[in-house]
DNA sequence: TCTTGTTAGTGTACTGTATACACTAACCGG
DNA sequence: CCGGTTAGTGTATACAGTACACTAACAAGA
């Protein structure tokens, strides 16, 4: 029992839209294309789904290539299928994004010899096909779930200071925020633990350590 | 300059999860299947992508036909591509979801000859392929999106009454609310402004008539 | 050891938004 | 004109968000 039209089968694809923090800023892994079109131009890790491939299967794949970690969070964004956004052929894209904690990254540089690259999110080069537009999509998705979502601790290591939660909410948001309403805030979400540990990190007052209750679980809260 | 790879090809469909509100419940358009797989299940209105048409485009008019009228709220919700969702070949899915006003329903009755009906969202068969999960999804985000956007003023036709506009709410979040505050919600929006009008409906205190200041932009408010 | 610099950590008053709640107004029909 | 029915209104309270300034703990250097 065939399907019953024997047009219109297109080439699926992935892009998966990398969130870190590394020197104090929000930045997303880029690749450079070797080939046309587009050759040259950065753009967006991803590949082509597998005859058999699950797709959400592939975009773990593919991000687990790009940043040589598993386990992280990813969530599908929207597809992408304008007839004209491959010259090529008709590619459909399903767009994903995901967020790796600063101390699970793997390039020392921002900039390896692969062609791979970490851009701070204010200062992309044009990027190739509509990868621009996935882009300004998942920023917005991040930074609207941080308000009513425990997504932020994605980005954490297993155990971090406030002071560095806070700092990750105002590299996302842009934004400074009161260091007594945002402590209240956090602490009143019961989501995360004081441990006994302090870090000592320069001449002043240690910081107390805290985790997250549970750290492979993204919650709606509010 | 062809695709580099020769494998994965598939076949791309929209399905459409269709709202309205008629004889006080929310109700969805199915259709019933003639052919295999899932023969005779109720399935969700949609169709194959054609080889240059747009996928929304395609989402758009499958909900035209679907539905016989044009303009409708129609929005994106994900993309379903399981390698064995349907059984005679892969084909993914993007899922939408879209909102009739009750004055614009056409079907007089909710099942017409055709095998096309309106079944109430509490009292679906079961569907076809991952289309109840479709449905699952969709509610949700309706339900969520009532909060903070003027979502369901798509439901409303040009001219109605706040009882009404509360009615569209109590019926999606599927329980009751108190009059006063939701009122004093609704006004303190902005988004809505009386007219001269009042209808008359009954032995009993006329109803004043709302308008929504921008009936074709779904915005988001909070 | 004392002073300085730096980050960590804490509480309270105020403002605005959401909630709970009960009566009057207007119309129709009998 | 009385009864039934839906439309329409205000106030008091609780809760959450915001604004805001000082003390605590450590290290380094004098």
């Amino acid at each position: 029992m065939p399907f019953p039209t024997d047009t219109g089968r297109f080439v699926l694809t992935t892009n998966i839209v990398v969130f870190s923090l590394r020197d104090g800023r929000l930045k997303l892994l880029l690749v450079r294309r070797r080939n046309p079109p587009f050759q040259g131009y950065w753009s967006l890790p991803g590949g082509v789904v597998g005859e058999d491939e699950d797709i959400e299967t592939n975009a773990m794949r593919k991000l687990e290539e790009g940043t040589g970690v598993s386990g992280l969070y990813l969530e599908q964004l929207c597809t992408f299928g304008a007839p004209d956004r491959d010259p090529r052929e008709r590619v459909v894209s399903v767009a994903y994004y995901a967020l790796v904690p600063s101390n699970r990254l793997r390039l020392r540089t921002d900039i390896d010899s692969e062609g791979v690259a970490w851009f701070a999110l204010d200062e992309l080069p044009e990027l190739a096909f509509d990868h621009g537009r996935m882009v300004e999509i998942a920023h917005q998705r991040l930074a609207s779930k941080l308000d009513y979502s425990t997504i932020a601790f994605q980005f954490m290591p297993e155990r971090f200071t406030l002071s560095e939660l806070q700092n990750v909410y105002q590299i996302i948001l842009n934004c400074q925020l009161d260091k007594r309403n945002f402590r209240k805030r956090m602490l009143a979400m019961d989501q995360i633990r004081e441990t006994p540990e302090v870090r000592k990190n320069g001449s002043h007052r240690p910081a107390r350590l805290y985790r997250v209750n549970n750290p492979h679980e993204v919650q709606i809260i509010k």
